[in-house]
DNA sequence: AATTAATATCGTAATATTGCAATATAGATA
DNA sequence: TATCTATATTGCAATATTACGATATTAATT
């Protein structure tokens, strides 16, 4: 249907996801990449980075910023965007959980 | 267009991207946390913890398993998932850049 | 061989996502 | 104020995802 049960989820699995999904097209990772390169922010510049028209890299820009991701500062008629600390830091323990596991190597099937 | 334009990103951005993709629902972060918590795996156990139909869940642990993230073993007439090594490790670096930029504190807008 | 149990696949309806042209908005500048 | 520059929003077509009933498959059990 198209329509996610998210109702039947715990918050934490849905915070989960929701920062995963908005991870989870090429142009966003692009466009975390370019953050994290140039460190401080840019806007057109990130529409000259991407293979993409100018309102579909808006409307990328707001799912990241959306989800937590990015931020976004007014400056002047522009919009400096940089990383958002926050919503890595959410994704963060849940690796860092999966490390553990892995570095234990428990994980072998039945 | 619903259609991604891949062909126009690197291939580590199309990898990380199908990788953040396929944990981007939040049935599908369950699974991963159930696979972590009973360490071995379990299959009809998995369709038991989710709010899902059978047919739905079987569903997600394709997309899982294609994505690299678990693998399943086939046990008599049953299958018997876990945890994919790989699929996490490819994840890593990227999340370890991105740990190492917000320690030092980068990450100012403009 | 027939039945049961576990899982996958098919088919389909409902909804979501992707991409962009056209247009709107807002600040800077002439 | 008119215009330019930067970005967002709207509207829509094409495609993808989600969910599940019905059915298929495969192996164990009787």
């Amino acid at each position: 249907m198209g329509i996610t049960k998210s109702e039947h989820f715990t918050d934490e699995q849905n915070e989960l996801a929701t920062l995963a999904k908005a991870l989870g097209h090429p142009a966003r990772i692009a466009i975390v990449q370019h953050l994290l390169k140039v460190n401080s922010c840019i806007c057109g510049d990130i529409v000259n980075e991407l293979p993409l028209a100018q309102p579909t890299v808006s409307q990328h820009l707001k799912e990241l910023k959306n989800a937590g991701l990015i931020k976004g500062n007014i400056e002047g008629n522009a919009i400096c965007y940089c990383i958002n600390e926050e919503g890595f830091n959410s994704i963060k323990s849940f690796f860092d959980h999966i490390n553990t596991y892995l570095e234990n190597k428990k994980n072998q099937c039945c």
